[in-house]
DNA sequence: GCACATGCCTAATGCCTTTAGGCAAGTGTG
DNA sequence: CACACTTGCCTAAAGGCATTAGGCATGTGC
């Protein structure tokens, strides 16, 4: 049918990532990814492990993608600026490709995530820290705060969850970094 | 075979919970569940209208137990009080029921949505603002930052992100309602 | 030009979803 | 009491995805 179509492990993971932010994370199988190049399911399983395999690259290639974008993102930045910069990358990416983002979330095995951009993005957030006073252990709260609200209110901007009510949600998330600034700026100690 | 078992889809709906928590949300399956009867699968489509009508009824059984808790935890309560026992709700209940959790974070189409308990969560955590000294639209973006770090932290904290690192996650989260609660007795006005 | 490796294919199994149609256990009526 | 009727679970069947085993042909290296 097919007879060398080329498939390497990077151009599904491409394709992958597409489809996910097409039709959805969850919605990403190894059957409609075959579809996509023409090409029989067991066909990919000389390239692919198996379906948790692709999902995994995908993570992975998410995660990347994103570290990419931050880290760019905070270059010559510090402060405030760093904090909402950081955060609208986030945020951004999400809008741009929902699939992707869904795929940063899924659960890693831990040696997966060792090795994966995950690390970076601690780092650049434990960055942004540095413009605010905060040491050990309110450091690693804040780290934690940060992560949370972001994936949070992305999660749930995507969900819907503000959809159709005011005020918009560009307007909120504005507000909210400027409410996690001055509470890190801050920072109760009690 | 099983002859009038007595499926209800109130049985059905809370075994199908208790599935949830012991094999996660994503696994519970109309299959499974008839198994748990031992009953044949096609049985349950006389009460059940597909598998998203089963996890659209888990979603709906979830937030109904969560908002129970919840106000329950706010009786009588006000002001830094109210926000933790109502954080509490949340964490404690995504520590006991993961599945109900997920499930609760399950996507539901606009008319269920207005229609669940997730009004009552809503409300409930404007109950809380009142506590403090919020003007619209000041208080709807705390009502979105309060349900994004809510969300948030336990969905990184279940899905491994704070587990073999130190501080521990209950410190962390303490002094993150700590600093909420800083945080909405001084909402920054530009 | 030959031998081999590689890449995609066919075939088969198992599990899940969903619909259609059947049979028998309870229910209500004359 | 017997009748018809409804209701609840069943068998059967089709379609989809995941995964494995084994085959054939197309390119590569000698």
């Amino acid at each position: 049918m097919a007879a060398r179509v080329g498939l390497t492990v990077e151009r599904l993971t491409r394709a992958a990532a597409e489809l996910a932010d097409e039709v959805g994370f969850e919605q990403v199988t190894v059957s409609a990814l075959a579809r996509q190049f023409d090409v029989k399911v067991a066909s990919l399983y000389s390239h692919l492990k198996n379906s948790q395999d692709l999902k995994t690259r995908i993570a992975l290639l998410a995660l990347e993608e994103l570290a990419d974008r931050a880290a760019e993102a905070l270059a010559g930045r510090a402060g405030k600026d760093a904090l909402a910069a950081f955060a609208n990358v986030y945020r951004d990416y999400a809008r741009e490709h929902p699939g992707r983002y869904a795929a940063a979330r899924f659960r890693l095995d831990p040696e997966t995530a060792a090795a994966s951009a995950g690390v970076r993005h601690a780092q650049m957030t434990r960055a942004i820290l540095r413009g605010y006073d905060l040491a050990e252990p309110d450091q690693t709260h804040a780290v934690r705060l940060l992560g949370s609200v972001f994936h949070g209110y992305v999660s749930l901007e995507m969900g819907g969850g503000f959809s159709h009510s005011a005020p918009d949600s560009q307007e909120s998330w504005s507000r909210i970094v400027d409410a996690l600034d001055a509470l890190l700026r801050n920072w109760p100690t009690p």
